[in-house]
DNA sequence: GGAACTTTCTCCTCTCGCAGGACAAAGATG
DNA sequence: CATCTTTGTCCTGCGAGAGGAGAAAGTTCC
């Protein structure tokens, strides 16, 4: 199922690629206004990707007024395929070079059962959506994963959550089973690149983005680039001391940000105070489901449950306060707030806002917008994408 | 005293003063090893560079076992200003091209009293060094503020220790007058470059630069380059919390890093603890000055003094704190310690170190060092110098 | 001191990318 | 249908720059 794909052969073709990409189908007069090339060089760049098939004229485009113009569009049978692996499910979507996505599978998965199995279950997925007729084959693929990664590699490194993960060559393994290239990224990069593509931060260079799901991360991008760090850890915000001397945490610490808020506390704090018979709406989910979420706690919170309702605040305020922290830190232009608990939705948006406009400068504030993410579970998937089409289309 | 210098006509000539400016003197073929051009491409831009007196030749080159070749040096009458205001104090300084400190003077001032008195002392103390004869006049001036600046344009915004400076045009006001071209940054980010340039930061690509002083600030450079921040208030850390509801701050909030550790925080600490008897050693600093200052906490410290040391100490765990935080979130690959309170040198930095070795997460802090600045006073300056050099060191 | 080898510098030529103009084609306008 | 505008194609000429030949200047070893 190999697929060969061509590569942009100069710097020019890369930079058409990647307006084509992001900007859809454009004619050649279109594609000349944003690129500061001659006619004739456009041209001749132009039919290259048109012979190389990674482009193809596709109908005539709008007149402007004069002799009307054929569009030109990246290939239509192209295809990439966006992984994101959570610490308890598993996305998998297949996109067009457009980033848009055709297809998208999820399911519930365990990535403590290390890399051989999660592998299995995504491969027998992206099989899945193949065979669906999406696509013929895969001329790249985007992973993301819950932990730091060692880049350039394409290597989970001293991940915390993913015991048997550390040092496995994901990039160089799932290249050789999916036979195309693959790039491996942290989940919460791989979300502030799909908001930055085609989300809330489109047109914004210097954000954060911060994910509360099982744990707590935050993506940062700075200049329009991802920034990783040194040892690609950079991000790792669960571990901010929220609370002197709080709760203990999974890290050897106290007081832990991810202690006192995060998918997995949230549901913590619930199942406490439905067994203390705090809450009669949790009490009542908690005999129904056997269990509780976070979702459950977003239920009961809607249904106007006091307590629900004070675990979203009080947690809002802890991530509000480091967040609070940043953004004087990092003076970003844009806060997004995603992951699993979008949909304690408003309620903890409050919170965190609350506790940022309060402790952070005006200067910083001030025109600092802090809003939910807007690609849901499609961020992952998509910045994944986003991230195998960038290495892809430039210069080999 | 207006100068005509000459500006780079392309990029390799730009590449080639930055080669000379880092790497001092070189022969044409000890360029050529280092830049991706043709002999005779590279024999060219040089003799251009010659041309227009930028560049000079400078005797013979070491011997590198056949015909010796002519060493090329940055034009040796070129100077740059720095100047670096701080709260109390100003620093000015000509350096030549390699941003060697030619002449450094450094007097009281109170930045309070706004941009106009401040530039006349500046303007002295600049003439001064001229008068000495280091100068015959300056090609570019780089001028640090404690506070954020609208980078672009060269204008302090809404800086809270300014008071009167908000929107004042430095750069076009300074340009004027020295009749060269300025630009304007934040202190911190100066003294970042600073060491980045000479001291301790030398080919450190992420790392962060923690000023103590009057207030406390952060430098962050991410990939070679200086992160302002959407408005240039990027590293103003000195508002995040540090204490849960502890002192009240000049900013309306509680608990802020600078009220409990900073120049000014310690001195009122050292004063209390003087005046209550606690400590006899700073009891007889404060008799014989009338006043205390962070040297005489270092004093006291050195002398064994048990309150200075815990002052220091306590100080310390705060600042470490902060900084285990932003280490998580950025994940540097160095931290450097400088401002005023270098002075309490190594009891400060155990403190923090043990703050940031025990709460950040091992991957982050496995091999990161968290030493002093190497470069003090001249930090600044030699920051202020590297700005606008790299300003004129790109082609026009 | 001399022969052989290195390194450096200069000059010359050849190639290639690319801009920009002329012109043709195709459509809009009235 | 005449005229204007936009778009596509072809051609020429310029300039950047690579790379080779050879001269100049040193070093090393015998």
């Amino acid at each position: 199922m190999r697929r060969m794909t061509a590569r942009p052969a100069n710097a020019h073709q890369a930079r058409l690629l990647r307006l084509l990409r992001d900007g859809g189908p454009n004619s050649r007069a279109q594609l000349g206004d944003q690129i500061d090339l001659s006619r004739s060089k456009l041209a001749v760049e132009v039919d290259r990707l048109l012979e190389t098939g990674l482009a193809v004229a596709d109908g005539l485009a709008a007149s402007r007024g004069g002799r009307r113009s054929h569009n030109i569009r990246l290939a239509p049978n192209l295809r990439f395929l966006g992984v994101d692996i959570g610490a308890t499910s598993v996305d998998v979507a297949v996109t067009n070079a457009e980033l848009e996505v055709l297809g998208h599978l999820n399911q519930p998965m365990d990535v403590r059962e290390g890399p051989v199995v999660v592998f299995e279950q995504v491969l027998a997925m992206a099989a899945k959506l193949r065979a669906s007729g999406l696509a013929e084959g895969f001329d790249g693929a985007g992973i993301g994963v819950p932990g730091p990664v060692r880049f350039p590699e394409g290597v989970p490194v001293a991940p915390p959550i993913m015991p048997g993960w550390d040092g496995f060559p994901v990039r160089e393994a799932l290249s050789q089973e999916l036979g195309c290239p693959v790039m491996v990224d942290n989940d919460v990069n791989l979300m502030a690149m799909g908001e930055r593509h085609a989300g809330v931060a489109r047109s914004v260079g210097d954000f954060l983005c911060v994910k509360i799901g099982t744990g707590i991360g935050c993506g940062i991008v700075a200049g329009g680039e991802v920034h990783r760090g040194v040892t690609g850890s950079a991000g790792d915000i669960g571990h901010i001391q929220a609370v002197p001397d709080g709760r203990p945490c999974a890290c050897g610490n106290r007081g832990c940000l991810e202690a006192h808020f995060s998918g997995a506390a949230l549901a913590r704090d619930a199942l406490e105070a439905a067994q203390q018979g705090l809450s009669a709406e949790l009490a009542a989910r908690l005999t129904a489901n056997g269990t509780l979420t976070g979702v459950d706690v977003a239920a009961a919170a809607a249904a106007g449950d006091a307590i629900a309702l004070g675990l979203i605040r009080e947690g809002g305020n802890h991530v509000g306060q480091v967040i609070a922290g940043l953004v004087s830190f990092f003076n970003p232009g844009l806060v997004v707030i995603g992951g699993g608990v979008t949909g304690l939705g408003h309620t903890l948006l409050a919170a965190i806002r609350t506790q940022v406009y309060r402790q952070s400068l005006p200067l910083a504030t001030g025109n600092l917008p802090i809003v939910l993410g807007e690609l849901g579970q499609n961020a992952g998937v998509i910045g994944a994408a986003r991230l195998i089409s960038d290495h892809l289309f430039s210069p080999a």
